[in-house]
DNA sequence: TCGAATTTTTAGTAATTACTGAAAATGTGG
DNA sequence: CCACATTTTCAGTAATTACTAAAAATTCGA
C-alpha cells in the first residue's frame, strides 16, 4: 500500500477510513478504491500486495463487492486469473449503488409496512402507530418509485435535471399554467 | 417490549433488526422507532421500560438519535425529566436525515476529492487515478447541490415533482423548445 | 446552597465482526 | 483425468463495538 502513487494512496486510504460509515469494512472499501482508480483490471493477488491483505481476506471482500454490483468480473486472454474493473460509466455505478442500497435498506422495510396496514390495529396505540407507518410508507413508496423512473433517464437528461436546481419549480408551475390553458381551449 | 401492542411492536422490532444495514445499532433502531410511532413524547425511562434496555444504552442512544436530528427533546410542564419526541412532519424527517447523511458521509468525501484535484499527478498512474476521481467529485457535486436545492423546496412541490416520474423529461424537452422559440423572437 | 431526581460517564464484560493462515475445493490446460 | 494454478472455505484469533451496572455529575426545586 505504501508504494502507491500518492493520489492513489490518499484515494485509498479514504475509502479505508470512510467504509465503517458507508456499512463497508475497511478492507472492502480499500479494495474497491483501488480497482475503481486503477486504470487496468486487477487480480485478486495484484490486490492483496497492494494493499497487503491477506489473499482470504481480498477473495471475501471481493465477493462482497461483486454482491454490491460495484466490480465487474473479466478475463483476460492468456492468463486464468480472474481480474476485476469498476465499471466506466460513473452514472451507472451511481445507478447500481443505489439500486443495491434500496434492494437492501429500503425494500424490507416497505413490505413491513405494507403488511402492518393491512391490519387492524387493536387499540388506540395501534391506531396511532398505524398513521405513523402510513405516512412512512407513502413518502418512501414515492421517492422510492420516483428514483426508479429517474434512473430510467439518460445520464445527459439526469444531468439536466440536476442542473435545473430549484428552478425545476417555475417549470413545473409552468406546465401546470399551459395545461389549464389547454383544458380552457378545449372546453 | 413484549407489553407492547402487536403493530407497534413488529415495527419497533423491524427497526431493530435493520439498524445494522443502517449504520446504527439495534438500541438506537429500536429507541427511534418507538418515539417515531408513539403518540406522546417519551422519557428515558419510558423507553427503557418498554424495550427492556440499561438506562445508559437509552441515554447513549438518544444522545446519538440526537445528533441525528432524529429526536427533539421536550420538557413537560410540571415534569424535570426529557421527554423525546420524533419531529411529526414527515418529510422533515427526511430532510434532516438526508443532510445529516451527506454531511457524515459524503462531505468528507467531498473534501477529500477537492483536494487531490489540486495536486498535480507525478506518475501515470495517478494521472489516470486523478481522472476518475475527477469523474467521482463530478457528480457527487452534483447530485448534493441538487439535493439541497430541491430540498429548499416545499414538500407539496416535491411530491408534485416526484409523481412526475419520468415524465419530467418531456417537460424539459418542452421548456428547451420555449427558450428556443423565446430566443428566436427575441432575435 | 442542600439534597433528591435525573442524566451522563466510565470501567468492565459480552457479543459481534474482521482478519489470517492453512486446508479444501474448484477449475483448466495438457 | 491428472497436475497444478487459483479461489474459497474454515477454524482460530484479534479487534471492534455494544451493553450493563455502578459511580459521578448535573439540574433544579425548596
Amino acid at each position: 500500500m505504501n508504494q502507491l502513487p500518492p493520489l492513489m494512496h490518499q484515494f485509498v486510504s479514504h475509502f479505508g477510513e470512510m467504509g465503517s460509515r458507508w456499512g463497508i469494512n475497511r478492507t472492502v472499501g480499500q479494495i474497491y478504491a483501488l480497482i475503481f482508480v486503477s486504470a487496468k483490471p486487477l487480480n485478486a493477488d495484484d490486490i492483496a500486495e497492494a494493499l497487503e491483505f491477506s489473499r482470504s481476506n481480498v477473495s471475501i471482500g471481493l465477493k462482497e463487492l461483486q454482491g454490491w454490483r460495484l466490480v465487474k468480473l473479466k478475463h483476460l486472454p492468456g492468463d486464468r486469473r480472474e481480474y476485476f474493473e469498476a465499471p466506466q460509466d460513473i452514472w451507472e455505478i451511481f445507478k447500481s449503488l443505489a439500486e443495491e442500497k434500496r434492494r437492501r435498506e429500503v425494500e424490507p422495510t416497505l413490505s413491513m409496512l405494507r403488511a402492518s396496514l393491512m391490519e387492524t390495529p387493536g387499540n388506540a396505540a395501534d391506531a396511532h402507530a398505524q398513521k405513523r407507518m402510513q405516512q412512512m410508507h407513502e413518502l418512501i413508496d414515492l421517492s422510492s418509485t420516483w428514483f426508479d423512473d429517474v434512473a430510467r433517464l439518460s445520464p445527459e437528461t439526469i444531468a439536466r435535471l440536476m442542473r435545473m436546481g430549484s428552478s425545476v419549480k417555475t417549470v413545473l408551475d409552468m406546465t401546470d399554467k399551459l395545461k389549464i390553458v389547454r383544458r380552457k381551449n378545449e372546453a
